[in-house]
DNA sequence: GTTATAATGTTATATTATAACAAGCGTTAT
DNA sequence: ATAACGCTTGTTATAATATAACATTATAAC
């Protein structure tokens, strides 16, 4: 299943760009400073494109370190279901792509009656290189 | 297990205190202002304070909020395998505290070779209460 | 008691995010 | 065609979150 088809604006398209050629998360700040001379000028017309880009799934925060990955994932249609693994010493992040991890999650359910519709997982280790 | 004993200092006491007493996560900021009478005078006195009491994990942060809760769970030693569910509606955040879901998460591997130490999780959905 | 070390206090500022309003642009009702 | 409306984008200003850098005070080591 490909990502939804939506027509992106100018800024969502340049934000998105932005973000798919970095090697890392980007943070809101450091992305405005690349698409300044794009004429992209002030923080909100940034996070409008973040907000509406995260919004259809194509691209995902990470809510402990404020900045934005794009999405890796075919399968993944809107942002309602996310895992990432963070090193604590290189700051990679990769996002996990796992189905039974997914598919535990969506399903689980606790005794509080709450019904979940969405969830963000973040795992902080050592990368397979930082360990050495 | 109860929380590791450590010796805490007065405004440490004093921002875990300020946490226990509220029913919902505080924000740093709010923090400050609640214990300015006490004679916490300025941002870096909380945030140290608050990152103290995270590592010794009698709190927690809502990563998607910032805001801090305390931990209601006697076996939660460090703030190493954490999961919240959060109203979207009325944003009222309970820790979960299921076993099995700790197990799976503390245990899973996927393949990329890295080695967690620590996770946090955030489901997002409707509260019974706000389901109706 | 003096010196080193760590903890706390203070000032200033960096970083992240949004409110509020203005300008443009497409639709449609007349 | 154009006025009126709603929606998107641009702009200015500022709010909210967090930390750097340095000063002071407390604690420990000798």
């Amino acid at each position: 299943m490909k990502h939804k088809q939506v027509n992106l604006s100018k800024n969502q398209l340049i934000v998105l760009e932005t973000i798919r050629k970095a090697k890392k998360p980007l943070k809101a700040y450091s992305i405005l400073s690349s698409v300044k001379k794009k004429g992209i000028n002030a923080p909100p017309q940034v996070y409008r494109a973040l907000e509406k880009l995260v919004e259809i799934g194509v691209i995902h925060k990470i809510e402990s370190k404020n900045a934005f990955v794009d999405c890796k994932n075919s399968e993944c249609e809107t942002s309602k279901a996310t895992a990432f693994s963070i090193c604590k010493k290189c700051q990679k992040i990769t996002e996990i792509m796992n189905s039974k991890l997914s598919t535990y999650l969506t399903n689980f359910q606790d005794n509080t009656g709450m019904k979940y519709e969405k969830y963000n997982l973040e795992f902080y280790g050592l990368c397979k290189r930082c360990k050495l």
